[in-house]
DNA sequence: TGCATTTCGTTGCATTCGTAACCATTGAAA
DNA sequence: TTTCAATGGTTACGAATGCAACGAAATGCA
């Protein structure tokens, strides 16, 4: 009995988020030298506006460590700041500064369109697909 | 304008990918120690008999260092064979051993009913997007 | 034939990553 | 209160990764 690796499903997802984020990243990497972590902490306080870093590990599907890493990073740019929390010490509110902000405004139409050009030369049936597909392995992988 | 990173394709992808795989390798790491660049020679050898490193890493989309180091894991647990071509001294053509087609042979029903079990609980509706929404994503993405 | 370019595969190096251990704090239980 | 398990976050360390440089062989071209 053989197995067709191109197209074997985990294969196949794996082959497409790396060839598509890889694609994706040189965005912000070029832009900013940004990581994939910093990006996704970015992305999710430019979205939620304050956040533990538990919290955004997640939303974000890190784990703790890049998490902290990347609020080391962000926190030395000057794009976040860490408050302490009063009902609880152990934890840090984060929020981005103005310039993370700023950079975070600037990087979201890239996405956009990034994603946008990923679908348009499809026929709207395979979007459909696209999007249904991916609902369906969420709930069924995890 | 805000983005929302659970539902940008990017994220997403990368997301299930992250997931999906690592469950599955839990399979061949808990087995046979097998890390992920190894399992993907293996069941391209298992799958072409016999290939060329650089066609290994067309083939299953891995960077030719990837390659390169897991040829080497595999051959010092004798698991395949290196040979010489005659027409190009360059390169070598893999082969797996008995060893090797063994580990092979017992995994690959497991890769098979972990994807059934992926599909399993989808309505066919949903499995149908499934493929036809990556088969849209792999013309579109690369 | 001779020289430059390309290709195959390996290796050194710096970076990134995850596991596990850790500290501080909190909450619950005795 | 004291004690112990659980939680938030950081860090040290080893493993995995990709890039760039490399040697060897092949190919193209003068």
């Amino acid at each position: 009995m053989t197995l067709e690796l191109e197209r074997f499903l985990p294969y196949r997802l794996n082959r497409l988020a790396d060839v598509i984020s890889r694609d994706f990243a040189k965005i912000y990497r070029d832009r900013h030298g940004l990581t994939r972590p910093e990006w996704r902490l970015l992305a999710a306080l430019g979205q939620y506006d304050t956040m533990t870093a538990t919290a955004v590990g997640q939303h974000s599907a890190m784990h703790k460590t890049k998490v902290s890493r990347a609020v080391s990073a962000l926190e030395k740019r000057l794009w976040l700041k860490r408050s302490p929390s009063a009902q609880d010490r152990r934890v840090e509110h984060l929020t981005l500064t103005k310039a993370g902000q700023a950079a975070y405004r600037e990087l979201v139409p890239f996405a956009k369109s990034f994603e946008e050009n990923l679908l348009a030369n499809m026929s709207p049936a395979d979007r459909d697909a696209v999007l249904r597909g991916l609902a369906a392995l969420e709930r069924a992988g995890g």
